[in-house]
DNA sequence: CTGAGTTGCAACTCTTGAGTTGCAGATTAG
DNA sequence: CTAATCTGCAACTCAAGAGTTGCAACTCAG
């Protein structure tokens, strides 16, 4: 049983990677609450350019996180669950998997100085 | 109802950004498999040197997830939970609170062309 | 066609962080 | 005490990426 870990699929990086950058967070929080929404209505909310943004929706969609759809001269992002569930699932295998009580318990019993 | 975003929380930043290295998250993994180990033991597991390693546990045990503890001459790490799961939680709340048929649908019956 | 608004590519700057080496301090074994 | 081993700090290199500006291409309204 694995726990797919970070190294094992290769596009799991960029999901990890997508997700670090605050900005890129924010955007995924915003468009999670007000729907599908273009670069350019999104910008206006955010402390930097319109380029900017662009490239972190782009990254985004790299990983997964987001599909584009264009309609005439807008193109609007909307959220892909699917990468998401995959993430918070390896998450809380890592967390569950490890008895911090038990674990702690049994490294003290081993004893500190046996010769 | 907020979805504590990653702004919301000053050290969640450093929670996501330990996550976006794969060898740190190789870490995670390993030790919540295969116990508390220090970084001299993990060090030859990892194609990198033990000081690289040691700073990776550094910013591991920095965003919270982990724990060191010392006895006589070696230092061991162990998982805290606690904050994946906070991280996992925000990344089901945010794909879960977007039903994306629906909204791809409701997008899709706005009128195209009103005018 | 003309003009306003939007997307998207390209080059550039600058900061961050991953990794390294070197060395000093602390701890156990003989 | 001495030697071997481990932790930990500091300075350095180097590549990645966040953000910028500038400009070209496309789309809709009049």
């Amino acid at each position: 049983m694995r726990l797919t870990p970070g190294a094992d699929r290769p596009d799991d990086d960029d999901v990890w990677a997508a997700l670090a950058d605050p900005t890129r967070r924010r955007l995924l929080d915003q468009l999670s609450r007000d729907g599908p929404l273009s670069a350019t209505e999104l910008a206006p909310d955010y402390p930097v350019t319109r380029q900017a943004v662009v490239k972190h929706l782009a990254a985004l969609s790299g990983a997964g996180l987001l599909t584009s759809e264009r309609r005439g001269r807008d193109v609007r992002y909307r959220v892909v669950p699917g990468r998401l569930d995959e993430a918070a699932g390896w998450l809380t295998e890592v967390g569950a998997s490890w008895d911090t009580r038990l674990e702690a318990l049994r490294w003290r019993l081993e004893e500190p100085d046996p010769g």
